[in-house]
DNA sequence: AATGAATGAGATTTCATTCAT
DNA sequence: TATGAATGAAATCTCATTCAT
C-alpha cells in the first residue's frame, strides 16, 4: 500500500549513513538502525543500496572527490610558485575537513570498511602530490634523490593523520598552525633545493 | 571433558588472535576461531581475556612496547647528533615493522581498535619525539616556530602511514628508501636551522 | 528467505511460551525452543519481546488482569452480604485457576518470576481485599484487632497455595471443598464479630 | 600439590551455597561462585556434593528439620489446649524465619529447584497438622465438615507466604502482630466448636 | 582430599537481507 | 517504489563438570 514516492530517499540515507557512521564506527551501526534514522523503511534501503557496504563506498567516493575538488579549485587559485600550491593545497584540505568533519572521518578515520577499500583511495589520491614533485626535481628545485612516490605517501599520511588528530581536539592547535606545519614538512619544502 | 593441561594457553591465543587479527581485520575473526586456531575450547579463550578486544588491547600493548624498547636500544646505540638519533629511530621501526610485520599492521592498521583505544596510544608515543624537537628549539638548532607536538604527531603519523604502506606492498621501494624519506621529512631535518 | 506474512506471531508466542513455561518451568525453557513452538523463526521472538522475561512478565500480567476481571464480575453478580461477596470470589478464582491451570501456574507459581516482580503484584492484589475487611471492621462486624493489610496478605498467600496444590492434584479434593475450605479461614468470616 | 585437608569444607560450602541463593536467587548462582565463596576450589565442590542441586537440597532438608524440631520443642513446652499449640507452633515459626532468614527464603521462598522439589517438602510439614485438626475434630471440637488435610496445607501456605511477605518487609508489622494473624486464621480457631 | 585450567554444549542476542503486500 | 515483519546464520558468552596433578 505505501507507495509515497519519496523524493530524496537516497540522500537521506547518505546523510544518516554519515552520521552515524562517524558517530559510532562503521561496524557499530546496522542498516536497520540507518533505514529509521532516515525515517525509511529497511526495505527502501535495499531499493537504493546493495548493501551496507554500498552505502559507506558511496559516502567516501563521494568526500574524496569533493576533497579533490576542493583542492584543485585552490591550487588554480593560487600563484605558481611551489609553496603557493603546496600550502593552497593544504588549507584546502584543512577548511574541507572541518567543514565536513563528519565526512572526513568516516573516509579517513581509523577504521576500515573491509580491508582493500582504502588503500586505492588513498593512493589514486597521491598521485598528483607524486606528480608535482616529479615536476619540481625535473625543474632541478628538489632533491633528486627523493622518491616521489613515497614522499607523497608519507605526505598524505602526515596530512590525514594531523587533521584526523587536530579535528578530535581543536584546541592543541590552531588552524593556522597545522596548516604552517603541513607546509613546513611537505617534501617539496623539505627537501627543496636552493 | 577436559583432560590436557595445556602449557601456554594464554600465549597461543595471543599467537592466533594475532596471526588471525591480521589477515581478516578485527570485525571479521570471532573468539570461536581465535581459540579453534589456538587448538582450545571456546571457554578457555573467556577463562583467560573477558572479551575479543582485550585480547587485541593486550597484542597492541605488547607490540608497543617492542617497539618503544626498540628504539631506546636502537637510539642508545646512536650517536648524540640529532639527525643519527632520528635515522637510528627510523631505522629501528622499519626493521620492527618488518619482523613484526602481524603486530604492526594490527596495532597500528588502518582499522577499529575501538576507536578511541589508539588516540592516547600514538600521542603517548609522539611524546619522546616532541621532546626531541624542544630540545632541539632549546639549542637554537630548529626553526622556533614550529609547535613540535604537532610536528612530532605528523611526524608519527607519516612514519606509520609510510611503513604500512611498505609492508603492504614491499617492492614498490625498498627498506633504505623507507628509512631515508623518514629522515628526511623528519621535522628535526626538514626544519633545521643552520 | 522471510516470506510468510504471519498473522498473530504474538500471540502464537504467547500461547507458546505459557504452555513452555508451564510444563518445564520458566528457567529450563529457552527462546529458541519458545519460538520453534511457535512455528517461528529465533529473530522473530526479539522482534516481538526484547527477552524472555519480557515475554513472561506479559503472560502474568494478562492472566492477574485476567483474574481480577473474573472477581469483579462475579462479585458484582453476588449479593451484598460478606460471605456471599466473599464465596463468589473465591469459586471465581477456583473456576479462572480451572479454566486457565497453565497460566495460573505460570503466574502464581513457585517459582522464580524474577524475584522482586511478584511481590508487587501479589500486594496489590491483596488491596480489595484488605478494603473489604477494613469496611466490615467500620462496620463492627469483624475484629478490631485484626491487621487488615496483614489478614488480606495471608488470605491470598492462603488462596494461592491452596489452589496451586489443588491444580496440582485435583482428586484430592473437589472443586466445592476447595472453595468452602478458602472460604470458612477466609478473615471475614474466621474472625467475625455477632 | 594442594592438599591442606580442608576440615570444614563441606560447612563452608553450605554456609557460602546459602548467602548466595538468598541473595540471588538459586538460577542466578554457579558453582564456581559458591566454591570461590566458599575460598574453596571448584574440584572441592564436586568432591562433596554431587552437583549443585545436591546442595541446595541439603540446605532445604536442614532448614526443615530444623524447624521441624523448633516447632517440636515449641509445642512441647506450650499447654495441651489448641490454642496454646497453634499459637507455639506459630511463634516458633515466626522466630526461626526471623533467625534463619536467608535459609527460610531459600528454602520456602518464591523460586523453586526444579518442579518437584518442592512440592513433597511442603506436604510432608503439612501432616502434623492435619493430624492435630483431625484429633480436634474427634473430640468434636472443630467443624467436621472441614477437610483437614485440605485445612492444614491451606494453613501452611498462608504461614510461609504471610511470613516470605514479612521477612522482606519488616516494618510492616511487627513479629506480634504476624503471629495473631496466624493463630486468628489457623482452621483450629477458625472453624472451632463451642 | 584438594586444586583449578580446560572443556564444550547450549543459551542469548544481533542484524543483513528477503519478499509478499 | 515503499513497506516492515519475518528470517536464521552467526557471534558472544556462560557455567556445570572433568581430571591430571
Amino acid at each position: 500500500m505505501p507507495r509515497p514516492r519519496i523524493e530524496d530517499a537516497e540522500d537521506r540515507l547518505l546523510a544518516a549513513g554519515l552520521n552515524l557512521f562517524a558517530r559510532r564506527g562503521t561496524e557499530r551501526v546496522n542498516t536497520n538502525t540507518i533505514a529509521k534514522r532516515a525515517r525509511l523503511a529497511i526495505g527502501t534501503f535495499y531499493a537504493h543500496f546493495p548493501d551496507k557496504h554500498a552505502l559507506l563506498r558511496e559516502i567516501q567516493m563521494r568526500t574524496i572527490g569533493a576533497l579533490r575538488n576542493a583542492r584543485v579549485e585552490a591550487t588554480r587559485g593560487a600563484g605558481t610558485n611551489p609553496e603557493e600550491q603546496v600550502r593552497a593545497s593544504a588549507v584546502a584540505a584543512v577548511a574541507f575537513a572541518e567543514s565536513h568533519a563528519e565526512a572526513y572521518r568516516v573516509t579517513f578515520g581509523r577504521e576500515r570498511a573491509g580491508a582493500a577499500a582504502h588503500g586505492p583511495v588513498v593512493s589514486e589520491s597521491s598521485r598528483p602530490t607524486a606528480d608535482g614533485l616529479r615536476r619540481l626535481q625535473a625543474a632541478g628545485r628538489l632533491d633528486p634523490d627523493l622518491d616521489p612516490d613515497l614522499a607523497a605517501r608519507a605526505y598524505l599520511a602526515m596530512e590525514v593523520g594531523t587533521i584526523l588528530w587536530w579535528l578530535d581536539d581543536p584546541v592543541r592547535a590552531g588552524r593556522e598552525g597545522v596548516v604552517d606545519t603541513l607546509v613546513r614538512l611537505h617534501p617539496a619544502q623539505a627537501a627543496r633545493v636552493g
